[in-house]
DNA sequence: TGTATTTAATGACATAAGTCAAGACGCAGT
DNA sequence: ACTGCGTCTTGACTTATGTCATTAAATACA
């Protein structure tokens, strides 16, 4: 097995702050497993309960949701060292709104829920790692939704261009057009404008 | 003390799906303390760090942002068994973006984060609660920003008369048009095209 | 290397929403 | 009952953004 399980423990014990032994590192090795997902292949689809939650090892993701209209938009940009999934549809077992698609050949690691509930949450470095996540993915979720209401589209994309530069080199303008919640077009004569 | 610790017990059984007992209701009661705001007082105002969270007995409350412009953004509406604070300011005693102010009479339960931390976490109950909130909170929050993005005005109202009906009758036009995202002549003209 | 596919830019036009100003209505406080 | 303030509605106009069609450029891939 050659995935690289390495980053995933370097991300547990960052973010909680606590070590984890070589006996913890062994459980996360017996149960979650290494998955390779190719550009377009599907994570999730709509209708789908998301049977898994995955660490991204390399490569890229989003989820989107798609309208009565055919349009898609993206609620989520995923890259290396993040996890994928549909929090809700994972924790409720529930049918899922989104869909979840590679951008870019990916390497994951995925578990289910059941094996997370009994394997994983006992170690102490994970849950407090959960702890932090979800903090951080409220405060997040809460800005987001503040720009989202009260800002245009131009200071929308100014505050990514500060906040996450390198999305713009790697994702096409298109996919962070409607991340914005901008039509192409819109996004496009934008740029051309801030160029002033 | 008249203030009625009974709504803070049920909601906290409720969620957490736990008993308190007898002596856990006394740490609630010596720690939370009782406080009323009249109408338009500030609970926390921008710039400042927000000491408290408080627990809604009755009322209700806005947080909101003001803009360059001086425009204000409503992000939250908040009635009784709801929780009063900003979260980000709370937990990581930065100061707070936002302003908190009550929309009619209140009578609410507040605490500081250190007492929190010392005696009311240890609590199961509460902990369990903590985490259910966080989980709901969560998936609230993405739904609105999903909205935010993709939907327009109208099929927001829409979807605020489907969710939250009382929202209606008990606040002013342009405080949901300012929750919505809107300015009020655009929600009342929603309003009257809906009637169609 | 050539061809197909995807992505980006642009113009012309349509639609949604914001802005400003005026007036009507209702309610709170005296 | 009067007054004043806050709220809602409406009209006229402006601005932001979406839509559709076309072309150009970049990229994938065979």
């Amino acid at each position: 097995m050659t995935s690289n399980f390495e980053a995933l423990f370097d991300y547990v014990q960052k973010l909680s702050g606590k070590i984890l032994s070589a006996d913890e590192k062994q459980v996360f090795i017996a149960h979650f497993k290494p998955k390779k997902l190719r550009k377009r292949q599907y994570f999730l689809q709509e209708g789908d309960i998301c049977k898994y939650t995955a660490f991204i090892v390399k490569g890229s993701a989003r989820t989107f949701t798609v309208d009565e209209k055919g349009h898609e938009h993206i609620l989520k940009l995923c890259i290396e060292n993040w996890w994928l999934n549909d929090f809700e549809s994972f924790y409720q077992l529930t049918p899922s709104r989104f869909n979840i698609q590679a951008l870019e050949d990916m390497e994951i690691l995925q578990i289910t829920n059941a094996l997370v509930e009994e394997f994983i949450k006992p170690i102490p470095a994970f849950s407090a790692m959960q702890n932090v996540i979800s903090q951080n993915f409220t405060i997040a979720a809460q800005k987001r939704m503040e720009s989202a209401i009260s800002r245009s589209g131009e200071e929308r994309f100014q505050e990514l261009v500060n906040e996450y530069p390198h999305f713009l080199q790697r994702f096409p303008q298109n996919m962070i057009a409607s991340y914005l919640g901008l039509s192409p077009e819109t996004l496009s004569r934008i740029r051309k404008n801030s160029l002033k």
